[in-house]
DNA sequence: CGGAGAAGTTACAGCGCTGGTAAAACAGAG
DNA sequence: CTCTGTTTTACCAGCGCTGTAACTTCTCCG
C-alpha cells in the first residue's frame, strides 16, 4: 500500500497529470471517455489527493482555527459544534486551540507564529486588548468573537450585550425584585464581557429607579459553577441580602442555584435568579433556568461570511455585526403577573 | 506586508536557505554569530515560516483530527479538552470533527478522502462496526477510543465498562435497591457503549441475587437529558416501579432526576440514581450525582502516546490499553450505612 | 608548521500538486 | 480537401521548505 501520487495515476491511465487533477476537481472541458478512463485509474490504484501538495500549490488549505478560552465551558461547546458545522458545509474544517484566557495564548493565536497553515481564524479574546490585538496581528484574515474590543480594522460579531442585560434586571425588577444582585464577574481584572453585562445591569436598575449598590455585586474566582456557588455561599453567609441575581452566564446561575439551596433559599420565590448563554443545560437544572439565548447559528453563519470575504481579498475597514438575542423565560424567573 | 520567504531571509543575512532553516528550528551546529545574524535578519523582515511548505518537505503537518460525535455533549468536550491541551504539549494541533454519530460521516473519517492532511487520528466511533472499520481504514495512524469494536490491527483505549457498571449496581444494591432499573440506551440498534454498559449492569444483578427484568431498561431516543427525562417520565406514567436506577451516562442521569422530580419521586430517597462519566456538571446537580469517573488525563495521554508510535513508524498488531476509572459517590447514590 | 578531524555552511534535488499556456485534436464551413 | 475556430490535453514552472551530501573553514595535536 504505498503512497500512490498523481503522477502515478497518469501514468497508469496513460494521460497527463493536469487531466487527472481535472477529474479529481470535476473540471469542466474533459470529455466523458477520459473522466471514465482517468477514474478508473484512480480507483484502481486507491489513490488519494495529497492536501498538502495542493496546499503548497494553491496557497489555500481549507482550514479555519476557531480559538476559544475552554471547550469544556457549554456555551464555547456550543459555539465550536455551531462554527464547526457550518464551515464544514461551506467546505472548510475546523482547529481547535484553547487559550484558557491566557493573554500569552491569546498572542500566540493572533500572531500567528506560523503561516500558511490556515485560511482563516475565528476568536473570542478573553484577556487580550483592542490594542494588543491590533499590534500583534498578522495578515491572516481573522474574524473576532464575543463582547470584546476590535480594532477598527477587524471584523467582529456579538450580541448587544448591555440591551440583554438590561433586558434581564428588567425582567426581574417586573417580578417586583428590589434587591438585585449580580454574580459571575472576574475578582480583580474583570473581561469585557463582565464589564458589558454589568454596565446592562446597571441600566436597567436605573431604568427602574432601583438603587445601584456595588455590594449587590458578588465576583467569582473563575468561570465555573463551583467558583460561583463558593463566591454566593460565602456573600450570603456574610450577610448580603437580595431577592433577585442576575447571572453573568448559566454556568455562574447554576453555581447560584446550589448555593441557595444549599441554605434553604427559595428559587424563584425567595431569590429569582438569571443565567445568560442558554446552554443545554439550562433546560435542567432545578429550577430551570430563565436565561439569555444569542442566536448562536446566526453567529456562526456571520461569522463565516466576513472572514470568507476576507479570504476571498477584502481588505476594508472591520465590520460589526450584531446578532440577534432573547429572553428565555423559565422557572427560576418566570413571568411577571 | 508581502509574504516573506526563507530565501528573502537567506538572501537578506547573505547566507544560505539551509542555515536560515537550522536557525529557525534551532539546530545545533550554528556558530553563535551566524545564529544572530539570521535571527536579526527574520525579525527585520517579519518573517513567518511556511506550514504547507515545511510539511510537503518533511511528510509531516504536526495535525491531528479528533473525531468524536458531538462537542456539545459535555463528556465529549472534556475529552476534547485533554487531547487538545496533551496533544499541544506534544507540539501536535487538533483538528475537530464531528460525527454525528452518523455511519456516512464515521466512514469519511476513517477512510480519509484526502492524505497528508493530519498526521494520525483519534477516533470514538459510534455506529461503525470492527469489520466496517477495518474495510474502510487507510493507512493513516488510528487510535480508536470508548468501548466499540476494534479490528485487531487497531490500537484501542478504553475503560473497563463492564466492571464499571457491575460497581455501579452492586453500589445501588448495597443501598439495599432491589428494583434496579436502567436508562438511556438507544431505541432499536445499541452502541456498543450502551451494549458493554447493560451487560455489566445485568452481572452485577446477577452477583447480587436480583431478578433481570427486561421491562426495567428504559430506552432513549437520543444522549440527551430532555430525551431520557421524557423516556423515564413515559415509563413511569406507564407503571413502571423503582428504587435504583442506573443510567448509561450523565445526561440520562440528569434527565432522571429531572422527570423524578417533576413526579414528587425523591432522589435517593425513593430512587437512587447514579450517572456516568463524572462531567463538572454532575457536582452541581440536584441532588449531585454519584456517577463512573474515567480518568480522562490518562486516557487522553494513552492515546497519544500509541498515535505517536505509529506515527514513528511501528506497524505491529493493535495494541489495547485499559485506562482506569472510579466510583464517584454523591448524593443521589450515597454509601451505606 | 602541516595535516587530520571536527565544526560550520552551502548547493541542490525534490516533497505533490496546480495555473497558465502551448500544442494537439477535432469539427464545421467553404 | 483545406482552413479556421473550438475543444481537449500536455507541458512546464513553481508553491516554500528540508534532507543529503559535499564543501569550506577552524581547531588542535604531533
Amino acid at each position: 500500500m504505498a503512497r500512490v501520487r498523481l503522477e502515478d495515476v497518469a501514468r497508469h491511465a496513460g494521460v497527463s497529470m493536469k487531466t487527472v487533477s481535472n477529474v479529481v476537481h470535476d473540471f469542466p472541458h474533459v470529455s466523458a471517455r477520459m473522466r471514465e478512463r482517468v477514474q478508473a485509474a484512480i480507483n484502481e490504484l486507491g489513490y488519494r489527493p495529497n492536501a498538502m501538495g495542493r496546499g503548497l500549490a494553491t496557497g489555500r488549505t481549507g482550514l479555519l482555527a476557531l480559538a476559544l478560552a475552554d471547550v469544556t465551558i457549554p456555551y464555547f461547546a456550543e459555539l465550536a459544534r455551531m462554527v464547526s458545522t457550518h464551515a464544514v458545509k461551506r467546505g472548510y474544517r475546523l482547529l481547535l486551540e484553547q487559550t484558557d484566557s491566557s493573554l500569552e495564548e491569546e498572542r500566540a493565536i493572533v500572531s500567528a507564529s506560523e503561516a500558511g497553515l490556515v485560511d482563516g481564524v475565528i476568536f473570542q479574546p478573553a484577556a487580550m486588548s483592542s490594542f494588543e490585538i491590533a499590534k500583534h496581528r498578522t495578515d491572516v484574515p481573522i474574524v473576532l468573537l464575543g463582547e470584546g474590543p476590535a480594532p477598527l480594522s477587524v471584523d467582529h460579531v456579538m450580541i448587544d450585550n448591555v440591551d440583554a442585560a438590561t433586558t434581564v434586571t428588567r425582567h426581574l425588577a417586573a417580578l417586583g425584585r428590589t434587591r438585585i444582585g449580580f454574580l459571575g464577574h472576574e475578582r480583580g481584572r474583570q473581561t469585557q464581557t463582565s464589564k458589558v453585562r454589568i454596565m446592562g445591569y446597571q441600566l436597567g436598575l436605573e431604568l427602574e429607579d432601583l438603587p445601584v449598590d456595588p455590594s449587590l455585586l458578588v465576583a467569582s474566582n473563575a468561570i465555573s459553577a463551583a467558583a460561583a456557588a463558593q463566591a454566593l455561599g460565602a456573600a450570603l453567609d456574610a450577610g448580603l441580602k437580595i431577592d433577585g441575581l442576575v447571572c453573568r452566564d448559566d454556568l455562574a446561575a447554576i453555581g447560584a442555584l446550589r448555593a441557595l439551596a444549599e441554605r434553604g433559599v427559595s428559587v424563584p420565590d425567595d431569590v429569582a435568579v438569571t443565567g445568560w448563554d442558554d446552554i443545554t443545560m439550562a433546560s435542567f437544572t432545578h429550577p430551570t433556568l430563565t436565561t439569555i439565548a444569542a442566536d448562536t447559528t446566526a453567529l456562526a453563519d456571520a461569522a463565516l461570511d466576513l472572514l470568507e470575504e476576507r479570504i476571498g481579498g477584502f481588505e476594508g475597514l472591520g465590520r460589526h455585526v450584531i446578532v440577534p438575542h432573547r429572553l428565555v423565560v423559565r422557572e427560576s424567573a418566570p413571568s411577571a403577573g
